[in-house]
RNA sequence: GGAGGGAUGGCAGAGCGGACGAAUGCACCGGUCUUGAAAACCGACGUGGGGCGACUCACCGUGGGUUCAAAUCCCACUCCCUCCGCCA
């Protein structure tokens, strides 16, 4: 949620700001006159109430002094004037609720260095890696080989099973299966111990009830694209920044603990309502995948150090795979609506000749922790508000689908990188 | 699933219709004393909203209700604890 008090106080700014977001400035003015009304009222719904209690505090004086006749004049005017203060309230109450269903409906204004644009074609590129380009050497060309999609490798070889997934949960849940089942938790494993140590491992639960959907702006805006257990008022989760962000709710943390950092590996729900048809072959879009999610709240000033540590060892896991890649910078058309910058970094696969969007770091600054409520107590004592911050590292569906595609060799084996040794039981050649 | 008990400030814990935003203890912070620390003593000490301000309003798990007046009474719900049952 945007801050009310920073629309006050400087309404031009947040305009301008959210109108590189598509939002109108009459939107804006629309809740601003709002906002005055609401205050107007609540003014006039205290006085009453003040008055109540007055009259109640004078009552009960009565009653002590034994003064019945006062007494009962006295409940008759605070009766008259409890029934102004209900109204009051009520009117007040109910222009209090349109504000802040408007102001939900609000996105984050986007950092100065987000590219304005309409949609993900405005994306800018800010870099790419390919492996040896340190070296040197030019972008990979491709082999035939490698130009199989990896839903026909995966089933020739036996790792994935996209019919059987079909048969148990619908279409787009995929089953993994044998070595590729494997190799799966490899990649898990790999990243959560990369990432412990300074981010504190947990295994969250993969559903979240709607109250905590609400605290991190699922809710209302995306609950289309979402599973629910209507019967439990239960949701599952469409990423573990879901309980992350939601661990610390209504907590005011010490400063001397920020940054605190959290991974976490969950599995990651999503309908895809409103793709239907785009994508639907193997694993580009899958409803449900894992994801090894990297999160911290932190000061303001710790923000942009944490965001880049998070980007950081995001390429740093996709170089060691050897994977190609790109690294965008979202523009204010394709922003997320919680997000204030939000960096991607996307795969190249060769057997689907295209990028595949694997991590998305973002800097929320304190429009999560707002909603959430998490703030820390300042130097002066008084509260103020912790910057969010997250992204994956990494959302494993895709790129198990670029490593298969990557590692494909001239005889039909894959060939996965040695940093997975370990966690394959030190075969990293799934033979043909 | 059944039966009981509980939810109050950072923690512990009193209050169970009238000046209660809430006793008391501990913790934390400031000070006195001390070379320094401890102890002792003094003081401050929840959060959020509105108002330039004096000040005012809300919050005692959540939501409703009763009342002139609710932390306190009533109803529903959630969560926690104990016991029983079932179960990976």
């Amino acid at each position: 949620m945007i801050d009310l008090v920073q629309l006050r106080r400087e309404p031009d700014f947040v305009k301008e700001a959210l109108s590189r977001r598509g939002i109108s400035p009459s939107t804006m003015d629309e809740i601003i006159a709002l906002d005055v009304e609401h205050r107007r009222l609540l003014q006039e719904a205290e006085r009453l109430r003040a008055e109540v209690k007055d009259l109640s505090r004078q009552v009960g004086e009565a009653r002590r002094n034994k003064d019945t006749a006062t007494a009962e004049a006295l409940m008759e005017k605070s009766r008259s004037v409890g029934d102004l203060e209900s109204a009051a309230s009520a009117k007040t109450d109910e222009v209090g609720a349109d504000l802040r269903g408007r102001l939900l409906l609000i996105p984050n204004l986007p950092s100065p260095e987000v590219p304005i644009g309409k949609d993900e074609t405005e994306n800018v590129e800010l870099r790419r890696w390919w492996p040896g380009m340190e070296q040197g050497k030019p972008e990979p060309i491709y082999a035939e080989h490698q130009r199989k999609p990896h839903w026909e490798i995966g089933l020739e070889l036996g790792l994935l099973d996209m019919e059987s997934g079909a048969k148990i949960a619908g279409s787009m849940f995929p089953l993994y299966r044998g070595f590729g089942s494997r190799l799966l938790r490899a990649l898990g494993f790999y990243a959560l111990d990369q990432h412990m140590g300074d981010y504190e491992e947990l295994r969250p639960p993969s559903f979240a009830l709607t109250e905590t959907m609400m605290s991190t702006g699922h809710l209302p805006k995306s609950q289309d694209d979402m599973y629910a257990i209507e019967r439990d008022d239960l949701w599952a989760i469409p990423t573990s920044e879901v309980p992350l962000t939601s661990m610390l709710r209504d907590q005011i943390l010490d400063p001397k603990t920020l940054p605190i950092r959290y991974t976490a590996q969950t599995a990651c729900f999503r309908r895809e309502a409103g793709s239907a048809g785009k994508d639907t072959r193997g694993l580009l879009r899958v409803h449900e995948f894992d994801k090894v999610e990297l999160f911290a709240y932190c000061l303001p000033e710790q923000a942009e150090a944490a965001h880049a540590d998070i980007l950081a060892r995001a390429e740093a896991m996709l170089q060691a795979f050897g994977l190609s890649y790109r690294v965008l910078n979202l523009c204010t058309g394709d922003l997320g609506t919680s997000s204030a910058k939000t960096i991607d970094l996307e795969v190249f696969s060769p057997g689907v000749d295209r990028y595949l969007e694997v991590s998305s770091v973002s800097w929320f600054r304190d429009f999560q922790a707002r909603r959430a409520n998490v703030r820390y107590r300042t130097e002066d004592g008084s509260t103020a508000l912790v910057h969010t911050v997250n992204g994956s590292a990494l959302a494993w569906a895709r790129i198990w689908a670029a490593l298969v595609e990557t590692g494909r060799q001239a005889d039909g084996s894959i060939v996965l990188p040695d940093v997975l040794a370990p966690y394959l039981g030190g075969k990293t050649v799934i033979p043909a």
